[in-house]
DNA sequence: TTTCATCGGGTAACAGTGTTACCATATAAA
DNA sequence: TTTATATGGTAACACTGTTACCCGATGAAA
């Protein structure tokens, strides 16, 4: 059935399919099925990631993905980290400020942009889109990981006295990230109407989060 | 196969299959559709919600509801129009306070509370369980009927000069709606860790919005 | 009453999905 | 060279949404 017996008018450019990756010996066949997810999972959103296509994509068999991966949550799992791992670049990425309060606005304008430009990922790891799942405890910290920029600035905020109150630093990220997550992800479900719609509704948000956070203690201005 | 010739012992309870409502001459056959479509979502979660299983509680072939809905999404937007009216409901006895910071605080705990009594229509509804679903022109008119309490909230306190700034009510809703959301969502995704330090983030969340909602204007108190 | 036509509805199929049992084959060990 | 083992592909199972087909009941016409 597959003509795949004479490799040699096979793709000459990158080892991606599991025919190359045997022939060479290739020790990361995890990655290689990672990376052919991930293409799916960008091109046609999270529901066309089928262990078939992935399958088909590597130009293998299912097993060879079951055997690498528990079942198809384990492959989501994996997917979930490599997300937490371009979350946490652009995050590391977003330029500082002197000033806490524009750094945090930029690093909500950055997180708005992740949901913007990898809208698959974000459906994946944070929107529900594959049934009952939720991360494992890796992908809990990667998620910690990936949001260690932004309990930096709160802790240096709360050591400058900027920030009135005495909640947990971690407690706060909670918040900031749950308020941010609420508009994209309701944008993503459709109950914002427009892009633009929704960034206003964003914008607004983050205003009132910097504004109640580094709001001023008690009568100064 | 299927011995239901003999409907003599069949329940005798109310009309809930379809063949009861044949003989009966029922006309609501779509409500008994949603009907049997909404307990299963109740009782086994949103993803148990299939075609097949829908028409065996109803004791009828999938032709039926395909009859009745376009498909599948059709009976799904149904079921969000009544999460719609069950949120609607809980908002509308949601006890009334002259002091609209505290009417306003009463409401978000009630949206909490149907996110933890109704978790499986808010999954539904705003929780991206089913793939691609969007509340379609219909749903997004419920949503807003909904909603009205929460927007005539911000109308009153900004007629009564409360709410700074000159942002409009509908989009003072829309931030304070996705903060809420963002918390009880990554909750059931797993985010968030228990329902208690769920709630915790809830609270200060919702402490966050009033404080910088109900600000004093430029320097009172 | 008998014939015909229409239409409602059940069965079974199609094309998918995740997952696994089975089996052949290729490799390593004896 | 023969045996043992591990590797991996095929095909199956139990599901899913959806639809083509066909049968039977019910209405109208003769």
């Amino acid at each position: 059935m597959n003509e795949q017996g004479n490799h040699a008018e096979a793709a000459p450019k990158k080892v991606t399919t599991y025919q190359e990756a045997r022939l060479q010996n290739t020790a990361n066949l995890r990655q290689l099925v990672v990376d052919a997810a991930a293409i799916i999972l960008q091109e046609e959103g999270p529901e066309a990631v089928t262990v078939r296509k992935v399958a088909q994509r590597m130009d293998c068999s299912t097993k060879i993905i079951y055997s690498l991966f528990t079942n198809k949550e384990g492959l989501a799992q994996q997917l979930y980290l490599d997300g937490c791992k371009i979350l946490s670049n652009e995050f590391e990425s977003t330029s500082q400020s002197e000033d806490l309060q524009q750094y945090l606005l930029n690093l909500a304008e950055v997180y708005w942009e992740f949901g913007q430009r990898h809208t698959s990922y974000y459906k994946l790891m944070f929107g529900g889109a594959f049934a009952d799942f939720k991360p494992d405890e890796q992908g809990m910290k990667g998620t910690v990981t990936a949001m260690r920029r932004l309990l930096s600035v709160i802790v240096s905020a709360q050591e400058k006295g900027l920030i009135a109150g005495n909640s947990t630093p971690e407690l706060i990220v909670g918040t900031i990230w749950s308020s941010l997550h609420g508009v994209i992800h309701l944008y993503i479900g459709g109950h914002l109407g427009s892009v633009a719609a929704a960034h206003v509704v964003y914008e607004q948000t983050v205003f009132q989060l910097a504004s109640s956070l580094f709001a001023p203690a008690a009568g100064s201005v």
